[in-house]
RNA sequence: CGGGGCGUGGCGCAGCCUGGUAGCGCGCACCGUUCGGGUCGGUGAGGCCCCCGGUUCGAAUCCGGGCGCCCCGACCA
């Protein structure tokens, strides 16, 4: 069944010229997938054995849990999409029927399980319920990138909890967590379930599972028992050498000083003496001076969920007239709103003095000038964790992502149920996502060496890579053949390379395509009468006695897993 | 959306500046050779030089427009 001779699996000596990923350069050049166009994969047969083991790994523990797999089209009417508001995404494809109707292609299935389970559910008693699909993603991407990492199409996991209250969508949530958990572990992958930003989704808590990388897009913070997503991590700052506090603020001259390292080079100071002022304007049109350490940055992710909206960065006529000149910046007399970052405290701080080339030092929140209090920055690597640990940051790959979207959706779409009083109640929701093809990239950006890639045994395409460097005729082909055909029968799968090609060839193609355990059958090795079986990955050679062939291959297969 | 780069047999590239009818390596086919780490030699097939328009006796090369792809940033249910 998986002759090498008759398989579909062409490896590359070079990566393509673009590939910059590991996981994208090994990927094409072991066959896996091909590019098709910006952001769009074909899966060859080797790369779709591996997707579809991810995909068994995740049915298997979803239906654990009692979620139920269904099927929802991709091409989908407008409507649904108007009622909820997201047609207006500009990463939602749009188009239009024969007819003329406005069709959308989902980017995900809310709206679609939504107006189903609007229909279909009437009572209390028809909750709760878990479903899921493995469904095709369209998302007309900005950028697409990083091979099979960030693309326009894709199969994903997505998974629709529905609940009768908060305490019921905790409970949903806490068994997709389990499953997650239990999925992650499996695929054998190194991840970390971070706290994560609900962003556009909406809702009350969402959580990421992140599998470290050096491709990652995202940054995580970790500590021993800490991990969340840097986008809204939160810690404790570290301390700097703080001046003497003073009776009030004193404007020191300096001339053409504008950035906090020109200002604390110039004054002796630590960074963290400075303060940061950030002039911001909301989407409300909101003015405010937001305040953090000269050390750290403003988070927007963080300030938008402290504001409750989003914001940018003020323009220079926006702030002409309310404060001093960029560089200058400073909270003392300006009467503007004013957001301190939490990590600001004490006295002896040098902000702008709102004037050209001064600033003032000696200034102490509170005496000096009133605010708010907010968490807003972002956390830097040796930053501690309330229980001290220091914080280190990693890049990752966001493999999944949970959410509790409450009634985001259920409201708008009107799914509804009656409660045992025979009250009409929002139905409430959790969505649960998995990108298969992300875990199968991240697998080859965590695991891969300079010969090529290392499968997990629970994940590669195939367990055994049995290679024959006999040539046409010899006895060691009919030792092998018959080796193939004992695994086989004993349901084991593996990829027999029968190809009329030299050692070095097939050695480097079996490396590149990194099956958990390589089988040699050759001459040297049968006059000693043992098959060769490396593990890939480990570097252990295991010589198997011809005699114990398939059973021992067989219970060394079994260890691995 | 801003910035940068690229587009020439299947893959990787040279040729372009300075116009003259396309070349190298790998791969592929065949013959021989070799056979435990991408053997070696020979023969051969394969190209609308991304597209459209312009300049020119003549365009892969120069000019204009378009399309596609990649990278950095912004963005990222």
């Amino acid at each position: 069944m998986a002759r090498l001779s008759r398989t579909l699996l062409p490896t590359l000596k070079d990566p393509p010229a673009d590939a910059e990923a590991v996981s994208h350069k090994l990927l094409v050049r072991a066959g896996m997938v091909r590019q098709m166009g910006s952001g769009l994969w074909t899966w060859l047969p080797a790369g779709w054995r591996t997707h579809r083991k991810v995909e068994a790994i995740i049915r298997e523990e979803l239906d654990r849990i009692g979620a139920q797999e269904l099927s929802m089209p991709v091409l989908q009417p407008a409507e649904l999409w108007q009622a909820t508001g997201r047609y207006d995404i500009d990463e939602l494809f749009k188009l239009e029927d024969r007819k003329g109707s406005p069709m959308v292609l989902a980017m995900t299935h809310e709206e679609c399980v939504t107006g189903h389970m609007a229909r279909e559910v009437r009572s209390y008693r028809d909750l709760p319920r878990i479903v899921y699909q493995f469904q095709v993603k369209e998302r007309d991407e900005p950028r697409p990138r990083a091979g099979v990492l960030r693309t326009r199409e894709f199969v994903m996991k997505d998974a629709y909890s529905f609940d009768r209250d908060s305490e019921g969508l905790e409970h949903s949530y806490g068994l997709c967590v389990e499953a997650y958990d239990r999925i992650f572990d499996r695929t054998g992958l190194r991840w970390y379930r971070v706290e994560s930003d609900v962003g556009m989704m909406g809702g009350s808590g969402a959580h990421e599972y992140m599998a470290p990388c050096a491709a990652g897009e995202d940054t995580i913070a970790i500590a021993p028992d800490y991990a969340a997503n840097l986008e809204v991590a939160s810690a404790l700052p570290q301390g700097f050498e703080r001046p003497p506090a003073l009776e009030g603020p004193e404007a020191v001259d300096t001339p053409g000083l504008k950035t906090v390292e020109e200002v604390s080079a110039a004054l002796g100071l630590d960074p963290g003496a400075l303060i940061k002022s950030v002039p911001v304007v909301t989407d409300s049109g909101d003015f405010i001076l937001v305040l953090v350490r000269g050390d750290h940055q403003v988070n927007q992710v963080k300030l938008a969920n402290a504001l409750g909206e989003a914001s940018r960065p003020a323009r220079e006529d926006e702030i002409a007239g309310k404060l001093g000149p960029p560089g200058f910046i400073g909270p003392v007399g300006a009467e503007v709103r004013i957001v301190k970052d939490e990590a600001i405290s004490g006295g002896g701080l040098v902000t702008g003095a709102n004037r050209p080339d001064a600033h003032l030092r000696g200034v102490e929140p509170g005496r000096d000038f009133e605010y708010e209090q907010m968490d807003v920055r972002t956390v830097v690597r040796g930053d501690l964790t309330e229980s001290g640990d220091e914080i280190t940051l990693e890049p990752a790959i966001e493999v999944a992502n949970i959410f509790k979207l409450g009634t985001r959706y259920s409201e708008p779409l009107g799914a509804t149920y009656l409660d045992p009083d025979g009250r009409e109640q929002p139905i409430v929701m959790g969505s649960y996502g998995i990108g298969p093809a992300r875990i199968v990239a991240a697998a080859a950006e965590q695991l891969s060496d300079e010969h090529g890639l290392v499968w997990p045994a629970d994940i590669a395409p195939w367990q055994v890579h049995l290679v024959s460097l006999a040539k046409a005729g010899e006895e060691a082909t009919e030792v092998a053949d018959r080796l193939y055909g004992e695994l086989t029968d004993a349901g084991m799968e593996v990829l027999y390379d029968d190809r009329d090609a030299g050692p070095g060839q097939k050695l480097t193609d079996a490396e590149l395509l990194g099956c958990p355990l390589r089988v040699v059958v050759g001459r040297r090795g049968l006059a000693e009468g043992i098959f060769e079986v490396s593990e890939r990955g480990t570097g252990v050679d295991h010589k198997v006695p011809v005699e114990q062939g398939s059973d021992a291959i067989i219970a060394l297969a079994g260890d691995r897993a």
